[in-house]
DNA sequence: TACATTAATAACCCATTAGTCATTAACTTC
DNA sequence: GAAGTTAATGACTAATGGGTTATTAATGTA
């Protein structure tokens, strides 16, 4: 569809173009980029069309952000490394027992990040880390070891109250993890492509999850917790 | 680095190159792409690496798959149909305990797959299913749902033998598929680009994870199993 | 209204890469 | 061993896309 003829000259074309905004600007091209990123990839998406969906030109994004891999660092800050500091606190307030603390947590996750567009930069990682690996151990660095470290918190207050068995703080830690990393993967990756069929319940799985945790980190013998028939519903 | 000189007419330079093996090319395609998809996903992989792995030129390759994304459609059809089969006879010939079967799974999974190449592909599938969705559904109908099945028939077998406790064998398959997912992201993703600081050691985490199933499906009060603190060492 | 400041632009540069095609030479056949 | 067939090549192209910069114009100030 090649337009020979400019053929757009009669109308004015820009009516409210030009306007400067230095205040709204990084925050609409954060939002456009996390929408691409979290579609097509890092390297798949056009610095180009995120500057368009922010309705600005490709050299404004420029303007901004110094680089395309500075673009996805912040908004990989913006949306997730960004929070940990009020989850970290919340941790030290919480007070009810460590499966409470356990359920509360899996559940804000996806209140809060599970169920929103920011569970695909997980994938997004997953996927680029390859090709990019200061992205990758940004990721590790920034992400993954805090995050870590707020759910090994978490555990080890459950074992100190005697609820939990005694484990190793880093591998249970990524028990609790890998099912929020599946959800996040299946969300983004199987889940829009296959129909009705197969599709997977967030919240049934979580709370099945939810019950095996429960069940496998508990101390034996004393609790008796519903069963996975009917997982806290 | 621009070599403005020729420079290399002294020597012969192609030794044995040329030679015609019409039969074979398709194969050594196919692997290389494997490796190169694996390694890198699918956008960043160029064909020309592709055809330089395979020993042959571009040209060649174009010459038996008609486009980039004709070899990758290739590449996932020879590489992930098979091997149910054989799985699924040995779940009806065994005859350890409910426990022993989920070890035995877990572990042989790790040892034919998880460990091999073939772990890369779940990740290539995640990493652009949403630009080839009819490649997602392939996967699902031909890997997720035997797989499930596989899974099912197991944890069923277990609650029969009023071993486990009753379940929704549904999402108890998703509780047994999602580690080994993580562990093949993690080895083909993250791994591979954090240090020595932050490994994961698979037979650690499986064991770890094993264990949690193993104490999260059993029905209570009757099991003395090791703590996580000395997963199965 | 004139001037200074700087947000915003769009044309440009340059490296990369999927795909093409005219040419070359390895094998086959007689 | 000459001729024909075709596997294989690599230089070419067209398009793409990250990043730059000279220019434009919106806004604030006097």
């Amino acid at each position: 569809m090649p337009a020979s003829h400019p053929e757009n000259s009669p109308l004015p074309q820009r009516p409210i173009r030009h306007t400067r905004r230095k205040e709204a600007r990084p925050g609409e091209l954060l939002a456009a980029a996390l929408d691409l990123f979290v579609e097509k990839g890092f390297a798949a998406t056009r610095v180009e069309e995120v500057a368009q969906r922010a309705g600005v030109s490709k050299g404004t994004l420029f303007l901004y952000f110094s680089s395309k891999e500075e673009l996805f660092k912040a908004v990989v800050r913006e949306n997730i490394s960004g929070r940990f500091a009020e989850w970290s606190d919340e941790i030290d307030r919480f007070d009810g027992s460590a499966h409470e603390m356990l359920r509360h947590c899996l559940f804000n996750w996806w209140e809060r990040i599970g169920c929103t567009q920011a569970s695909g930069i997980p994938k997004l990682i997953m996927s680029e880390a390859q090709n990019f690996p200061e992205l990758a151990s940004f990721y590790q660095k920034e992400v993954m070891e805090p995050g870590n470290a707020l759910i090994e918190r978490m555990l080890k207050r459950g074992v100190e109250r005697g609820e939990f068995r005694p484990m190793d703080l880093t591998y249970g830690a990524y028990l609790v993890q890998a099912p929020m990393l599946f959800l996040a993967l299946w969300k983004h990756s199987m889940g829009p492509c296959c129909g009705d069929h197969a599709q997977l319940d967030p919240h049934k799985y979580l709370a099945a999850q939810l019950d095996l945790l429960t069940h496998g980190f508990s101390q034996p013998k004393i609790h008796p917790y519903p069963t996975l028939e009917h997982p806290l519903s």
